[in-house]
DNA sequence: GCCCAGGGAATCG
DNA sequence: CGATTCCATGGG
């Protein structure tokens, strides 16, 4: 295990771990959690600006916080939006992590319509059943692993009737029908139509995985909270002028929607 | 017992 | 096209 640090200005470990958009972690108290990346696993604390990275590779997790984009400049784009302004001081040290692509297809196959604790759950029971073993707990089970097993081989990790659509998920990314690596090539749309392909993956899921997977901050995931902020907050849509904040704004918005219906309390 | 959860597929008009 | 219904599971 190594040990490095970094600095990162106007950032919240607990809000970029906690706001949904990852399920494999522990948090062992306020700004501490410990936390997996696919075959990768890290001890993370914040003290102040101070990201302290325990890890056999912290270059890994440089990457996956995103540390070399400049959040200041698109929170930025928040500017003259009144509502956005607010949740930008509420909780703008969201940074959108720079997840493994097959882990966020898959994760977030398993994530519909369902809630987030039982999410955790199923995908706890899936990594430590066939993810392989590394220091301090599972893998995430790869997708060549995945396209050899049934529904009954799932059974186990209690995911109702998504297990098929993992089964079909893990084979078409297997054989190529959707190709991870030219998907990230494609223009967003046609990128989101690529991933469609996939059984379980419709709209909602397709903008999550380009966005946590694949890093396009043009995605805007839409789901029963995002919802609702559009309807009470922006009754007349969202400006189109974000641009490469969209996904940002999106998620902090999200964020900041359940925090304020107490989810968290 | 009911309702809900980071939805989507199948069916029907 | 849009609107319904069904799909498993567990927490509140």
């Amino acid at each position: 295990m190594k040990e490095k640090i970094y600095k990162i200005k106007n950032f919240s470990l607990n809000d970029t771990i906690e706001c949904g958009q990852v399920f494999r972690f522990t948090k062992i108290k306020d700004n501490e959690f410990n936390l997996y990346s696919k075959d990768n696993y890290a001890n993370l604390k914040q003290d102040g600006e101070n990201l302290i990275v325990k890890s056999k590779n912290p270059d890994y997790f440089e990457d996956y916080f995103d540390l070399k984009t400049d959040y200041n400049k698109l929170l930025k784009g928040f500017d003259g939006d009144e509502y956005l302004e607010k949740a930008r001081k509420y909780c703008g040290g969201i940074r959108i992590l720079r997840q493994d692509k097959w882990e966020a297809l898959a994760s977030f196959i398993l994530s519909s319509n369902n809630n987030i604790k039982r999410i955790k759950g199923i995908i706890e029971r899936f990594c430590s059943l066939y993810g392989e073993e590394i220091e301090g707990g599972y893998a995430f089970p790869t997708y060549d692993m995945v396209s050899k097993l049934n529904e009954d081989d799932l059974k186990p990790i209690r995911a109702g009737f998504r297990d098929k659509y993992l089964l079909d998920s893990a084979k078409k990314v297997k054989n190529k029908e959707v190709d991870l690596e030219e998907v990230d090539n494609m223009e967003f749309l046609d990128a989101k139509e690529s991933l469609k392909q996939i059984k379980g993956v419709g709209d909602k899921v397709a903008e999550c995985v380009l966005l946590f997977g694949f890093h396009r901050m043009e995605a805007f995931p839409i789901d029963v909270w995002m919802k609702k902020v559009l309807k009470e907050k922006y009754p007349n849509g969202l400006s189109e002028q974000l641009n490469s904040s969209r996904g940002l704004a999106q998620q902090i918005l999200y964020h900041m929607q359940r925090i304020e219906e107490g989810v968290y309390k």
